[in-house]
DNA sequence: ATAATAGGCAACCAAATGGTTGCATGTCAA
DNA sequence: TTGACATGCAACCATTTGGTTGCCTATTAT
C-alpha cells in the first residue's frame, strides 16, 4: 500500500491517471501529447504507477497500451479513507470542545 | 490538495495519524514514544501534516496538543477515490476482452 | 531562583526523486 | 530492405526529502 501512496503523491502521475480514466488504453506517446515532459519522464512515471499496480500494460506489436487498475484506489479508500471518516464530525466538535475550554 | 496527497506518501506520516486516530489530543514527546526517530524529526513530520490541514495543534502552556483533522482525508475520498472507484469492475472486464481478443 | 521539562530553530548530510540527453532495440510500412 | 516510428535503457543532474546534531527559548515545579 506504500507504494500506492507515494505513486499517488506526484501531481503528474495524478493526470496520467486521470488521463487513462478518461481514455483507456493509451500508448505511452499518446499519453505524452501536450505534456511538458519529454517521453522519458512519462515513461518513469508510468514505471511507478505500475509498480503500484494502478496501471496495467499490454504489448499490442510495438505499441504498449496502457490501462488503468482502480483496484489499489479503490483499497485505500476501503481500508484506509473509511477509517478516517468515520471520526469526521466527532473529532472536529471534540476540538471545538476543547477550545471552549481554554477560556475557562 | 496536492499538499494532502504529499503528506499521506509517507509511512511514518500516516503512523502519526493512525496514533492520533487511536488517541487525539497528544503532545509532541507523546508522539514521540516509541518512534525510532528524534523528537526533531517528528516535529518536521507534524508541520508537514499541519501544513497540509490534516493535523490542527492547541497550545496549552508549554505543551502542544495535536489534533486529527479528518476532513481533508475526506475529502480525497468524495473528490478523488470514488471517481475511480466507479469504472472499478468496468475497466478490469475491459482489459480481459482485450486480453482475450489478442489471441485472435 | 533555578533546574527540569516541552518545544523551536538552523545547519548540515545522504538518499531519493523528477527530470534531462543520448543512444539502442524492435516493429511496421513502402 | 530500409527508413520511420514506438519504446527501452543508462548516465547524469538539480532539487527535495527525511533524517541528524547542536543550541536556544519558554514554562513549570521545587
Amino acid at each position: 500500500m506504500d507504494e500506492v501512496f507515494k505513486a499517488l503523491a506526484d501531481a503528474s502521475r495524478r493526470s496520467l491517471l486521470d488521463r487513462l480514466h478518461a481514455k483507456n488504453g493509451q500508448t505511452l506517446n499518446e499519453l505524452c501529447d501536450g505534456l511538458a515532459m519529454t517521453r522519458q519522464a512519462v515513461t518513469k512515471h508510468l514505471g511507478v504507477l505500475e509498480a503500484a499496480n494502478l496501471v496495467t500494460t499490454l504489448r499490442h506489436g510495438r505499441e504498449k497500451l496502457h490501462y488503468l487498475n482502480p483496484v489499489p484506489i479503490h483499497q485505500i479508500g476501503e481500508r484506509w479513507i473509511k477509517k478516517f471518516e468515520r471520526g469526521k464530525l466527532t473529532a472536529l466538535s471534540e476540538l471545538k470542545r476543547r477550545l471552549e475550554k481554554r477560556d475557562e
